[in-house]
DNA sequence: GTTAGGGCTTCCAGTCACTGTAAGGTCAAC
DNA sequence: GTTGACCTTACAGTGACTGGAAGCCCTAAC
């Protein structure tokens, strides 16, 4: 099984694949006779692990490291269930913030006509315009 | 008003101030004899402008181009307005990916024992075994 | 007068996780 | 034997900063 199997195999690119194995996050893969690297179904599971890390939005380096626990008998799942509660922390913070994001654009977009006309609420709102019904007042 | 104050009336970093002339997202500030950079009220409010941009999740590029539109008299509302409802569209793309991997992340961490003991759900998962309650089965 | 400190300047490297591109080797089919 | 699709390496670029080095400038204290 070659690179661009294994990346069907998996979901990523034969890209970032090579990119994993030169940052070292997966070991470096067999070579065939012409160079090729060859894949076996167990560095697919080891592909697939960290494509499944990724995606639940570790780190490459924690994804790394997770997987090194996933190997270690004498891990504890406290370690690893620190790990994703921190990791839920993460994402609801990031959550937070597109919330307020988007919380901000919206009251300035119902405001805006959107015609031909310049007058425009959300450009007043970037300019910090405290607004407060700006028309016709 | 030197660059480090201008800083702390914007909320930037001095940095960042340099960063963004350098990137011509701003113009270039004026300089004092001893070639500090100078900075107006009306340069601070460049830089509130594009900051609160910034704020809004617009990216560098797009929070220039918003300047200049804010500087155009002829430009329209319905042209922001677009630009706004994409961004709100790309935030709810975020923050429903964000949503999808903290409903994955809170299903392995609520299966998951958090002892001293190596068996861990959040692990299985990332090993993509199959679940549907693994223990003592 | 000089020394210590802080702030300013430039420039370059590093971050993160890829992605793009170039130059070249390999392989199967026609 | 030549096309075209694959593979290889190596290096540059992305976005939005951040860190660090090396050196000027200014003030205040000794």
């Amino acid at each position: 099984m070659n690179i661009s199997q294994a990346a069907a195999a998996t979901g990523l690119t034969s890209k970032t694949i090579r990119f994993y194995e030169q940052q070292g996050v997966i070991p470096p893969a067999a070579r065939s006779a012409n160079g090729y690297r060859i894949y076996s179904e167990q560095q697919l599971e080891v592909l697939r692990f960290i494509k499944r890390s990724r995606d639940m939005g570790f780190s490459l380096e924690e994804s790394r490291a997770l997987f090194q626990l996933s190997q270690d008998p004498s891990r504890t799942s406290a370690s690893v269930k620190q790990k994703a509660e921190q990791q839920i922390q993460r994402i609801d913070q990031q959550i937070e913030s597109l919330q307020q994001m988007r919380a901000m654009l919206e009251t300035a977009v119902s405001a805006c006509r959107g015609d031909e006309q310049a007058e425009c609420p959300i450009l007043d709102q970037l300019n910090g315009v405290a607004d407060e019904d700006s028309r016709l007042t």
